[in-house]
DNA sequence: CTGAAAGCGCTTACAG
DNA sequence: CTGAAAGCGCTTACAG
């Protein structure tokens, strides 16, 4: 019913060898321009398309991207794993590659390996990989096939595991938002992560608060919550922190969204952002500057490094198989949530 | 290098027809208890995982689903869509399907019919469709596999199509939003699409507004404009709406996002909600709540949807052919961007 | 209860 | 410049 290669060699008169050579394009096979019209109409005229399994059997690449989500919970409530997702799926599309997408609940670094065997990928984008999993990235990727990790810190790179890495500098960034905070004059300054810091941007993240405020002599001031990455869980995570009782003027907050929910909790306290707590977030999301605060954030460019992620695989595709790390520095976006300077 | 079923066979002592049997769990094969462990330790041991592609030419099925969104641009900005795309992978996963993700920049009907023929997948989710589409995923459900349609209106169930579909009901949900302000005193309705009204759900909500209005005898006071799903675009959508200095004191906004948008104009213009203008949004989206202004809203469930319609796939590819359509009622959340009843 | 063998639809040396 | 044929790694009637 559906027509294969064979009708196509046979209604344009050729082999499927020919066939196979001026569908794939291959250039040194030396078709004559008349045998590749005849092919191509042939084609056509069937409404031909090859087989991607037996293309894949037989060519021993599949053609495809495996695009690893974490917790896929995650993709329910935060803004910035759906920007990674669609500029991945735009770059693959570009690329001609297709886009698979698994999603690891938990127990990850099984099905990473799975993917990698079943031969339905020919490489793989992992997003924001814990840190117990990198041992098994490393492995992959010397194993299996080309890997890079999105979102994770450059201490991978220190600590001699192997694969390529992409994301902004999570330790850094935290230090420019929450020095911005201390430029302003504060000195109690929280945190609030976005999740769990098992995730390495979580706690790297988290490291860059601290590192900020110990530079600055303030480390004693510091208390910290997580939240689970939606507005909702910020709100929560938000009154934990004022049940407390430590002082604070400003916090730093692990993403936008969840931000969205820790001023609301500070409103419904009682608290105005600024004048009684300022606020950085973190990835300026399209709604930051929507909140009923304008945001004061970091703006990382999750496009630019969806994009840059598939070309780096596709790079080491092509035989380029070193590791590399792509890095774009992330800009502080200055808006209302953090007022001006404090002037006690 | 990798393992193939001859190694597992040859470790466990058995044919390769058994290997395939009892890792596919076949039930009339018969095969003894004993047989069947060492066959999986066989398989344990050499760290077995089938070729997917082998899998899928023999079987002829590739146990995957596509999914194929929309102008990719819109994953970017729209939450609503996001949830979609998690709640199809979540429950790809439980029921043992890979996930493909097909993205359509305009010449979209080119793209599903060329994803159905390859054989990559076994299914395909539409999201979204345009209604100069719904032919084609007629014919590709008659020709090729089955197709269900999400967010699709009803009314292609009238015009013939032949597909199933699942998405809430644009239509009726447009009329409880715009019927509430009508309840609550107001006369002047306007309407802020979030897209182009070449988007079928776009267009539904369009007419259940216009609707309401005509039941209610307003549609002298409709006044709409057009945004492109961000809050950037609503925000600028609601500025050309202004400048038409066509009085209301309501709008029914497309979605929550652009809504965001929405508050934002007015209050830079120095119109407040709800005192100056009344505002319901449509999708409920995890910011709702946590808007400048809590946002009412009609709450559709897209996660059900999302799970639904992997649920109506498999049941299609099981055999059960014909097409079914599934709703969900939706609910109208009210919160505060709409004031209390006129008292005028 | 198990195995030998054909077949899925391509690609790709190889030969000419 | 083009074709015959082996091979990719599975599944699945079929035979016993």
């Amino acid at each position: 019913m559906k027509p294969t290669s064979i009708e196509v060699a046979r209604l344009a008169g050729v082999s499927r060898t020919t066939v196979s050579f001026v569908l794939n394009n291959v250039k040194k096979s030396g078709i004559s321009e008349a045998t590749r019209l005849k092919v191509l109409n042939a084609a056509a005229e069937l409404g031909y398309e090859p087989n991607a399994a037996a293309q894949s059997l037989a060519s021993g690449s599949s053609a495809t991207i495996g695009l690893v989500l974490p917790d896929i919970q995650h993709l329910y409530v935060d803004a910035f794993l759906a920007r990674v997702v669609a500029s991945v799926a735009e770059e693959s599309r570009a690329q001609n590659m297709k886009l698979l997408i698994e999603s690891t609940d938990g127990e990850a670094s099984q099905n990473y390996r799975r993917l990698a065997k079943s031969g339905r990928v020919d490489g793989l984008i992992v997003v924001n990989p814990r840190e117990g999993d990198y041992r098994e990235l490393s492995e992959i990727n010397r194993l299996f096939m080309p890997l890079v990790a999105f979102g994770s810190p450059s201490r991978s790179i220190a600590t001699g595991y192997e694969f390529s890495t992409t994301g902004s500098n999570n330790f850094v960034n935290a230090k420019l938002a929450v020095n911005h905070l201390i430029q302003l004059g504060h000195k109690k300054i929280a945190h609030i992560g976005f999740a769990s810091s098992t995730f390495a941007s979580v706690h790297s993240r988290e490291r860059g608060w601290l590192s900020a405020l110990e530079e600055a002599g303030l480390e004693q001031y510091a208390v910290k919550e997580f939240a689970n990455l939606s507005a909702d869980s910020g709100y929560q995570a938000c009154l934990r922190l004022l049940q407390k009782n430590t002082p604070f003027s400003a916090i730093f907050v692990g993403n936008d969204t969840v931000a969205f929910g820790v001023i609301k909790a500070l409103s419904d306290k009682g608290l105005k952002v600024p004048e009684d707590v300022a606020i950085v977030g973190y990835d300026d999301i399209p709604l930051a500057n929507y909140a009923p605060i304008r945001l004061t954030t970091i703006k990382t460019f999750p496009e630019e490094h969806g994009q840059k992620s598939v070309a780096m695989l596709l790079e080491q595709l092509n035989g380029n198989t070193a590791a590399t790390h792509h890095r774009i520095e992330s800009q502080l976006i200055v808006r209302d949530s953090c007022g001006p300077k404090l002037t006690t």
